[in-house]
DNA sequence: CCTCAATATTGATCATCATCAATGTATGGA
DNA sequence: TCCATACATTGATGATGATCAATATTGAGG
């Protein structure tokens, strides 16, 4: 960040001013990253796809190893760290495990873009 | 996804049944992927912070090996990566490369997880 | 209890990634 | 023309991640 607003846009000489504090972080930027780490696997964004199109709000995990070309330890692993994330919610009743998504978790990331 | 809508949620043994199509296709899942990759690590996300809180609107390397504790082909190689996902834009005048963020790149990527 | 079905965990393997040192490239000034 | 500066690229290395096979766990039913 330049100290001399005067000077950020027009003159050619402003260039590596040391600057004030970073917008973001270390510790909130490695927080936020971690969402995005979650978001960052093209067989987890379809996880979240389907678990957020089905009409009941959740799916049990043979309902997601199917259209993912996946073993189902895999998926277990996916899953695990869609819930760590904060993005799914998982209750199991019987033998089976639903996951659902936790409600406002994709619009509270949408708004981590917002405020970076 | 269920087939029967029925027996989504109340009984319990409405499980497996196959189901339509993935909502997300494998290669839009890839694609929407590549940005939440470039998002998902600590430093480039304090990166496009800089360069989003910089009043000029642009910030250049030198403004960025600082704040950051790396060096600076780890900081042009982050940078590579913000521009390949289409979050920041590179203008290069004189000897200094100009890194400004795509108007409306962030809002477009938090889009993407509203059409999930 | 015993077994089966659904899911989770472990361990191993291969791939991808973040980082740095060294080097390359281009631009401006003496 | 030569040198210094700003940045990019390359190559190597250690770390993290995705995946699977095998095994463990948990719950339901006989």
């Amino acid at each position: 960040m330049n100290l001399l607003p005067v000077l950020e846009t027009a003159t050619d000489e402003a260039c590596c001013v040391p600057g004030g504090p970073p917008a973001l972080s270390a510790e909130d930027a490695k927080q936020k990253a971690l969402v995005f780490k979650a978001l960052a696997d093209p067989n987890r964004l379809r996880l979240l796809s389907i678990v957020k199109a089905e009409a009941s709000g959740e799916s049990c995990v043979c309902d997601l190893t199917g259209p993912l070309d996946l073993g189902q330890p895999t998926v277990s692993h996916h899953l695990k760290i869609l819930v760590d994330a904060g993005l799914l919610h998982r209750e199991k009743r019987g033998t089976w495990a639903y996951y659902s998504l936790v409600p406002g978790a994709l619009e509270q990331t949408a708004g981590l873009l917002a405020t970076l």
